[in-house]
RNA sequence: GGGCGGGUAGCUCAGCUGGUCAGAGCACCUGGUUUACACCCAGGAUGUCGUGGGUUCGAGCCCCGCCCCGCCCACCA
């Protein structure tokens, strides 16, 4: 193995063999495991949203597939209309042309050429991120079969009568040209203002200067420009102050037109002066109060934002704002302006371009929602899908619950056109097919128009599980991989995808389409902003993997990641990824260097093995160390294994981090040393032995977070026996046996054995740094105290080896009291004294003693008045006082030994 | 206006159903030419766990109030 790992040259190399392998295709064996991926747009290029989303589902997926599970995650992408035909129109605009100059058909032609030479950016970008998708299976939501998809549901929906078209006041985004959904809506704070304007009431006096009128009622409004399309102006039916104004009406200034004043409970007492203008045709609650009231809806605007010819000659053509200004400034020179103020309250902007948002009355599509969210949260209430973390259940139940119809309509050309037809006898309907004839007169195609619509985005997107898996052709793919197992996405899209998912799934196919969504947080920067283009302070997942690794931006995800909470994250922390990585890759140089000593030695044997299986060729000789380590792997093993099964990525990550870094590099492996160098040969084998057994299982648990370096040390090593061998197919590991734990011998005492020793130890070590200063004379004497004879000796032949190290003058075994103590192995081994000598800093090491001292006293005045406490002898269970009675003898324990200290230095 | 999340060491965060829970990594300080690794090893210092009450024998952990930061939802013109 190379001294230096190149993460470069190894990620570059581990992806082709994989995917011309067939490593990632479901093996049709096991219990099915399956995956969608969410799908990126098509426009998108990956960023660390999809860095952290995606590496979720990989380590998810190549956990399931090295526990034998047939796994399949399905890979793909979203069409993504308006985001989509806005980059394109981008591009033309730069030739100076406009959509329109091509023409619907060759404009989408020119999308498709888009897609096929732009689109695959981001399914690159997975493969270098290293995700184990099958693409065989790669999905896009505008290929024939999800189209027919889309098609499908769109006809069963209208024939059941759950899609219906409709003059309403939907959102509408000037710049895009186009209907937006509720949610396609982002709502900022503004700093606007709220005018005052005076409407005359009719029969008060005459004139057309607004101060000329007595009697004037004032309405307060953040939007003059829409004046002109006031229809009426409200108040509430109780507001007795404005009870006389009943049946009245006023005049609308700058058009003189008479509008009534009409009673309605939507109007806010407290609001502005309690009377509101209704707009009917621009606003959604105006809308609603004109449907009560029959009143006119008066359109004045195009669908560009400009004024229309109804706005009045004097501001048709104007821009939306500029006409703002013209109305204000004529309301003031006619009087009619009382006063302003300033006025914060929420805009809606377009989420794709930021353009402000108007409310248009246009005819749309929708479909009725309410029948189609009740099974889908009885799924959820019902368990069936399960949601982590589970607070996002609330979420979901709330808007289900409020849910309300979904406008599906968009004026856009890139997209799933709506299947409706029209024939010139006036029958309307839909179809999947495109139609030769009509159905009701048979006229022919000549005769027939197709609705020029296209559908929401989110309309094939919420169809995917399925969709990609054949429907609506029953597959061999969907009898197997339907319903998924898990989806994992932030949970910024609930509402636009998750929730519609779990509709489609049960109105459609029957059954839900996953079973548990995990939900994980946003990735933030350091500052805590989301991370996003137009802030530029967005990491560039591509940049990390160039700079540390594909690998280092992996597990430094996993191990941030807490459920639900927010990624915060800054360039610099995928140092601990880095060096993880080439930690695992030392430790290798390490193992190869000495397996290679060993005569005819495989790594291949112990590919699919699990710890203690190599080692139990001669039980006897095991020391307390390998017996250590091998409970150790367990424990993380199973860990790991929770807190997979938990979600809890970062909590996974740790478990295998510490493992590796702490337990197996930094004590097993420095210990081994002693046997690896020294001259027994058949000890020797037995420890390589133990250390492929145990770094092979290392391996295979970090590889769902480290696909690459794992894979390579798997082969460099010889676990693997040809170069498709993939260890992602190589078995999880399982706990020892119950039966081989008791044959090797790996019991508490073990640990509890090398816990006390690695003190020894690390009492030493400070030993020794504390007395380098001093001349060679001037040794260190150790005295251990232990609390049963045979611990008594074997602390002793450690601290003699460790004395040797340190070149300490003497090991001395206390006796007497300190032997006779607690029987029982596992408090019988505590930590060690030491006795000092040497000129070191005798008053410093006093003072510290005495303080320590000082401590442990008090924290036994607490234990000791707990213990003479009635209530809490009375009241805690007796596990609690037991543990507290142990607490007082530890205290004791140290007490005496740091009085001994004290002593000795005295 | 409603709902949710967070406020724990200088920084980024862990702390599961109340009883060694005061932790990890980074940064910092000290020491290290021991034959896997300085992207390393060994050792060390650092916190009235946002705040005020309450429940309990016992509270970062449960309850109530308050203060910050962030997110989501909402038709107040």
């Amino acid at each position: 193995m190379d001294k230096h790992y190149d993460p470069k040259a190894v990620e570059a190399k581990w992806y082709p063999i994989w995917e011309n392998s067939g490593a990632f295709k479901p093996s049709g064996k096991g219990r099915p495991y399956s995956v969608v991926i969410p799908p990126p747009n098509v426009t998108g290029i990956l960023h660390m949203g999809h860095a952290l989303n995606d590496t979720i589902q990989d380590v998810l997926v190549r956990w399931h597939r090295m526990r034998g599970d047939d796994t399949l995650w399905i890979p793909g992408t979203d069409h993504a209309g308006i985001a989509t035909q806005n980059v394109v129109e981008k591009a033309l605009r730069k030739e100076g042309k406009r959509r329109q100059d091509l023409g619907r058909e060759a404009f989408v032609q020119r999308v498709w050429e888009w897609k096929k030479q732009y689109g695959g950016t981001i399914v690159r970008q997975l493969r270098a991120l290293g995700c184990s998708c099958d693409w065989s299976h790669e999905r896009f939501t505008m290929d024939e079969g999800l189209s027919r998809a889309v098609a499908q549901v769109f006809t069963r929906l209208y024939d059941e009568g759950l899609v219906y078209r409709g003059n309403y006041i939907v959102n509408w985004c000037p710049r895009c040209g186009t209907a937006l959904a509720d949610d396609e809506v982002e709502h900022e704070p503004n700093h606007g203002h709220l005018w005052y304007v005076r409407y005359p009431v009719v029969g008060s006096a005459a004139g057309v200067n607004g101060e000329a009128y007595k009697d004037y009622i004032m309405v307060a409004t953040t939007r003059p420009e829409t004046l002109p399309g006031d229809t009426a102006v409200a108040v509430n039916p109780k507001d007795e102050r404005y009870l006389h104004l009943h049946g009245k009406t006023v005049i609308l200034p700058l058009t003189g037109r008479e509008i009534p004043v009409l009673p309605d409970d939507y109007v806010e007492r407290e609001f502005g002066t309690g009377i509101v203008k209704i707009t009917p045709a621009h606003d959604p609650n105006d809308f609603l109060v004109g449907k009560r009231h029959g009143l006119a809806e008066i359109n004045i605007m195009n669908g560009d934002g400009t004024m229309n010819d109804l706005a009045g000659a004097a501001y048709a053509g104007l821009d939306r704002f500029e006409c703002r200004e013209r109305i204000v400034n004529d309301l003031e020179s006619g009087g009619f302006l009382d006063h302003v103020e300033d006025y914060d309250n929420q805009v809606g902007h377009c989420y794709r371009c930021h353009t402000v948002v108007e409310s248009r009355l246009s005819p749309q599509w929708f479909v009725k929602m309410k029948p189609l969210a009740e099974p889908a949260l009885e799924a959820v209430k019902s368990g069936k899908i399960a949601f982590t973390p589970k607070r996002y259940e609330n979420t979901y139940f709330n808007w289900m619950e409020g849910i309300r119809d979904w406008c599906i309509s968009r004026q856009i050309w890139w997209g799933h056109r709506i299947p409706v037809y029209y024939c010139e006898c006036g029958h309307e309907w839909a179809a999947a097919e495109k139609p030769e004839r009509c159905p009701k007169c048979g006229a022919d195609a000549s005769k027939i128009t197709q609705d020029p619509d296209v559908l929401d985005t989110w309309f094939s997107s919420w169809l995917w599980p399925f969709s990609t898996l054949g429907w609506p052709d029953s597959t061999d793919d969907l009898a197997r991989y339907y319903p998924t197992a898990d989806l994992c996405t932030a949970p910024d899209i609930i509402f636009f995808w998750v929730a519609r998912m779990i509709m489609a799934g049960c109105k459609f196919m029957g059954e839900v389409p996953f079973r548990n969504v995990n939900f994980h947080g946003v990735v933030r920067d350091a500052q805590g902003r989301k991370m996003s283009k137009s802030l530029g302070n967005s990491l560039d997942p591509l940049e990390i993997i160039g700079k540390y690794s594909a690998d280092a931006l992996r597990f430094t995800l996993m191990q941030t990641t807490s459920p639900g909470i927010d990624v915060f994250i800054s360039m610099d922390k995928f140092e601990i990824g880095r060096n993880f990585g080439t930690k695992i890759w030392n430790a290798a140089r390490f193992i190869q260097m000495h397996a290679g000593k060993i005569p005819g030695f495989s790594f291949a044997a112990h590919s699919g093995s699990n710890p203690g299986d190599a080692a139990g060729a001669a039980p006897e000789r095991l020391s307390p160390d390998d017996r250590h380590i091998l409970a150790t792997a367990d424990a993380a093993l199973a860990a790991m294994d929770a807190a997979l099964a938990g979600y809890r990525f970062q909590d996974a990550a740790l478990a295998v981090y510490d493992f590796v870094w702490s337990q197996l590099c930094d004590w097993y492996l420095e210990v081994a040393k002693r046997d690896l160098y020294g001259a027994d040969d058949a000890r020797r084998a037995q420890v390589v032995a133990i250390l492929a057994d145990v770094f092979g299982r290392a391996l295979r648990m970090i590889h769902p977070f480290m696909p690459f370096v794992t894979e390579e040390i798997w082969h460099q090593l010889g676990y693997a026996t040809s170069e498709t061998d993939s260890i992602s197919h190589a078995p999880w590991p399982e706990p020892m046996s119950g039966e081989l734990r008791a044959a090797l011998g790996v019991t508490e005492e073990i640990r509890s054995y090398v816990n006390a020793r690695h003190d020894l130890i690390t009492a030493g070590r400070a030993v020794r740094a504390g007395i380098s200063a001093l001349k060679p004379s001037d040794k260190p004497a150790f005295v251990v105290s232990a609390k049963t004879p045979e611990a008594a000796i074997r602390l002793k032949e450690e601290a003699e080896l460790l004395a040797g190290f340190l070149g300490a003058s003497s090991v001395e075994i206390l006796s007497g009291e300190h032997l006779s103590g607690m029987p029982t192995a596992d408090t019988a081994l505590g930590t060690i004294g030491l006795k000092l000598s040497g000129s070191i800093d005798a008053e410093a090491e006093r003072k510290k003693a005495r303080d320590e001292i000082a401590k442990l006293e008090g924290f036994l005045r607490t234990v000791e008045a707990k213990l003479s406490n009635e209530t809490f002898l009375g009241k805690a269970p007796p596990a609690i006082v037991a543990q507290q009675k142990a607490r007082r003898e530890e205290l004791l324990a140290d007490l005496a030994r740091k009085r001994a200290v004290l002593a000795s230095l005295s």
